[in-house]
DNA sequence: GGTGTGACAACAA
DNA sequence: TTTGTTGCCACAC
């Protein structure tokens, strides 16, 4: 798998319960600015096969993002919906207020966790 | 190497 | 707030 996409999953690891992320942010963080896309090809492909809390990666503005088929009782956003809602995440017609639930790393975190 | 396509983001209107 | 545009970059074709 390609070696960005490792520290993707690992950024994501770190999201507590309760919290969620951006696509962009995890880029950042993943020190790949700019490569959220990049980020959501990581999940699309392999969010089955990891142990990865794909749930709480959100959009930039708290919208759900996996809304392909959507709207029906079987598409991905509802599923990402019941997880967030069983995280304790407040889930608004297909959206969270990131204001109230976007993770805030700590720099702890940061410097020494996430060593790359 | 050109072109189109993304589980996106930032910004303008 | 919603909709368009443009920027991004890996990956097919």
């Amino acid at each position: 798998m390609h070696q960005a996409y490792q520290r993707f999953f690992k950024v994501i690891s770190l999201v507590p319960q309760g919290k969620v992320v951006s696509y962009g942010q995890v880029a950042d963080l993943a020190g790949l600015p700019g490569r959220s896309r990049m980020v959501g090809k990581a999940l699309r492909e392999y969010a089955h096969k990891e142990q990865v809390a794909w749930h709480r990666v959100v959009k930039s503005n708290g919208q759900l993002a996996a809304l392909p088929s959507a709207e029906t009782s079987s598409g991905k956003a509802n599923i990402q919906t019941v997880l967030l809602r069983e995280d304790g995440v407040a889930v608004n017609n297909q959206r969270v207020k990131m204001a109230d639930f976007q993770w805030q790393p700590d720099t702890y975190t940061l410097l020494h966790t996430l060593n790359f």
